[in-house]
DNA sequence: GATGCTATTGAGTATGCGACCAATTAAGCA
DNA sequence: TGCTTAATTGGTCGCATACTCAATAGCATC
């Protein structure tokens, strides 16, 4: 739909336009996957040629692991803002809301990807290495701030944030398989298991529970 | 090494031929990843020209695949033999004390790798789901064979298995990317959670511990 | 309105992939 | 021993990628 006319020029300042890239950038890659974050598949989405990526973005490594960390900082901040300090149980119960509901899959998807992904790409590598801190730490910070409220018990924010991880993690692992055949059995698996690790009682974050 | 003067041919039985493509796909496929197991790369471990392989895989998606489940079906019969009905806890013992092994990287890396490959390769889609139950149902073997002993306490055994297979999953998510930053938080993580599903003591599955 | 800067074009190179196919030749069989 | 079958060769083609670069043209400034 971003289509105009052959030859026709549309000049823009380099940080918006290099911005677009990455925006761009970011939508392929959650949709369609890294692998489609193509110089020529971002620039036919803006309308522009592949060369003017590529002239934003010498090397094309870069390009995806920007819109990897432009997506998934996004992502982030829709599952868990930064702003609401107060409430952390209610914090944490909209989280395990959203992320079992299948607006999460592609998160899931563009994760997954990012991994395997970064067993080649060094650049990608250290901008997820980057974002799996920044989760754990935008969790650990909901556990702290609930022990301070004397809502959850654990003996190490930290830790509980990275065991909560590894259960999603290890959950939406299957998204591209088997999800389907495993649903019954890990469907309130990691809510649980966030329940046991904060010393809750069981149901305590469910989101769709009474309270 | 598989180097062979050039027009020299060694003429193989067709099944032969196909198995040592297979096993040599495999091979490719754990060490390197499935994105290198291509007609030539493979033709070129075996020294023969791509035209042959592919003439055995007309494909390519084929070879991809059952270079997979080649891959898998070896680790798991190494992992935990069919063979070994008696002493369940010695078997998860055994398990748990390979899973966590270096060794084992390389087999996290291609489930990393397989999973997200299905997402756009349906022909491997369908054997990865495939292994996937193949595994599961093996570690549910050995849940019912130990809770039929009175060794194991746990209402599912299948869901008992599932849960731990996706606590594995969750663990080795990060193989590529920050392993070494949750280790100290998940290193035990995948046993205890294993020992808790099973109605056992804390260290009941500790392969390092005496006893 | 003219000028200079540079964002942008449009075509180029090189590499790797799967797929295809006629010619070759090794090996089994009569 | 000679014949037949088919495993194997050694190319080809089309397509997609990243990357390079001289030429062009939009926009701000004078």
């Amino acid at each position: 739909m971003t289509s105009r006319g052959p030859g026709k020029r549309v000049r823009k300042a380099p940080a918006e336009r290099r911005n677009e890239i990455v925006t761009t950038a970011a939508r392929v890659g959650l949709t369609e996957g890294l692998e489609c974050v193509t110089l020529r598949r971002v620039a036919d989405e803006l309308g522009v040629q592949a060369g003017l990526v590529g002239h934003y973005f010498p090397a094309a490594d870069k390009l995806v692991a920007e819109g990897f960390t432009s997506a998934t900082m996004t992502e982030l901040d829709a599952l868990l803002p930064e702003a609401d300090a107060a409430d952390p149980p209610g914090t944490l119960r909209s989280f395990f809301g959203l992320i079992s509901s299948t607006e999460f899959d592609n998160v899931s998807r563009l994760w997954l990807n990012a991994r395997h992904l970064s067993r080649y790409r060094p650049v990608l590598r250290e901008h997820v290495v980057e974002q799996e801190l920044l989760w754990c730490r935008r969790i650990e910070r909901v556990v702290a701030a609930g022990v301070a409220a004397g809502d959850f018990r654990c003996a190490d924010p930290w830790v509980a944030a990275v065991r909560i991880l590894v259960a999603i993690d290890g959950t939406t692992a299957y998204i591209n398989t088997s999800t389907d055949h495993r649903a019954a059995a890990t469907g309130d698996m990691v809510r649980t298991f966030a329940e046991a690790e904060l010393g809750l009682a069981p149901g305590a974050l469910d989101a769709s529970a009474a309270g």
